[in-house]
Order: structure tokens, then C-alpha cells, then sequence
DNA sequence: AGCAAGATCGGT
DNA sequence: CCGATCTTGCTG
């Protein structure tokens, strides 16, 4: 047994136990042939149709409908025209939630870290318990972490705008 | 078919 | 603070 690479059943637990769990584990890229390692140092978890600053707040689209299914794909979407985000789905079927990876070591913001690591649409719905490109293996690293509101989302409202989903790791 | 709004970032 | 940049989803 030599590969740590989480599982499915890890990403079908609740978006608020993976998105901190996720903190100090390895985000692994494979590109061309070279098998890149970025530690998580921040994620920001989305969670469910109630949640007002999450994409399946105004129900399943074309976009978003990979968020609805079972804990452990990818979600990728492009932001202002621009940036593309990387998510993964977490807990149970039609329970729609995903972790956006806001930060890797050595790039903090979720545009910067797609662009270095040439991540864009074609990694919509890639399984991360098999995929062969992208998946993420446990550390062993500390997880300490710190909370904070979640950035870029003041249309939400006052509460949901507030709640401190914003996972930042402290070593 | 048209349009407004972004889970951002870098430069003033 | 402001503009870049373009897909998506809603409206009519």
C-alpha cells in the first residue's frame, strides 16, 4: 500500500469537516508526466440550496450540476471571464456542497493557483478517487487552522456573507 | 436575443 | 478604487 490518495468516502463527508480536513494535505497535478505536489494552505467550504453565496442556491443549471452529485468530483468554473476555480464536491448525492481551493503553497488565490497549475474546464467532473491528472494525498502536516467570512461574496446577505467558512491554515 | 452579474487580480 | 474579460442564466 504506497499511495496515500484520499478516497471518496473522505469527500463524501459534510463540506465543514472536509474543507478544514483538507488543509495541510497534498494537492497532486500530474503534467506531463511530471507529478506535481502543492501543499493546501486554504479552502473555503459551500454548502447546500440555503446557502446564499453557493452556486446551487438558485438550484441545479448546466454549470452546477456536478455539485449535486456524490461527494469527490471537480468543479471548475470560470469567473469573471476570466479565472478559473477549483472546487471539490463533497457529501452525499443531491446535497449539493463544494470546497473551493482558495490557496496552494506558494500561491495564495484561487485565479493564481488554476493558472500555474493549467487547470481549467476539462477537469469539470474529473473523479478524484481515480483520475489520473489530479487527486490529493494525505500529508501527515499539521492542520491547524484559523476561520474567517468567505471573500467575494457580499451579495449574499448579511448572514451567510458573515459565517466564517473561510479555512486558513497556521502550520 | 439581449443583458447583467460574477466564489478575481493587478495596476492607479 | 477601477477596469479587464466572457460565460452563464435569467428575462422578455
Amino acid at each position: 500500500m504506497s499511495s496515500s490518495r484520499l478516497t471518496s468516502a473522505f469527500f463524501q463527508q459534510d463540506v465543514l469537516d472536509v474543507a478544514p480536513a483538507l488543509l495541510g494535505q497534498n494537492l497532486v497535478i500530474l503534467s506531463n508526466g511530471l507529478k506535481l505536489t502543492y501543499l493546501i494552505t486554504e479552502t473555503e467550504a459551500y454548502r447546500g440550496e440555503d446557502d446564499l453565496a453557493c452556486h446551487a442556491s438558485k438550484g441545479k443549471t448546466e454549470r452546477n450540476h456536478i455539485m449535486y452529485a456524490l461527494g469527490g468530483y471537480v468543479y471548475v468554473y470560470l469567473v469573471y471571464g476570466m479565472y478559473w476555480m477549483l472546487n471539490f464536491v463533497t457529501g452525499n448525492e443531491n446535497d449539493p456542497q463544494a470546497v473551493l481551493i482558495r490557496g496552494i503553497e506558494g500561491f495564495n488565490g484561487p485565479g493564481k493557483l488554476t493558472k500555474q497549475l493549467d487547470i481549467n474546464k476539462t477537469f469539470y467532473g474529473e473523479d478524484l478517487a481515480v483520475s489520473e491528472r489530479i487527486w490529493v494525498e494525505a500529508s501527515g502536516k499539521s492542520e491547524r487552522f484559523i476561520t474567517a467570512p468567505r471573500v467575494g461574496i457580499d451579495y449574499a446577505g448579511d448572514y451567510w456573507k458573515n459565517v466564517k467558512w473561510r479555512f486558513i491554515r497556521t502550520d
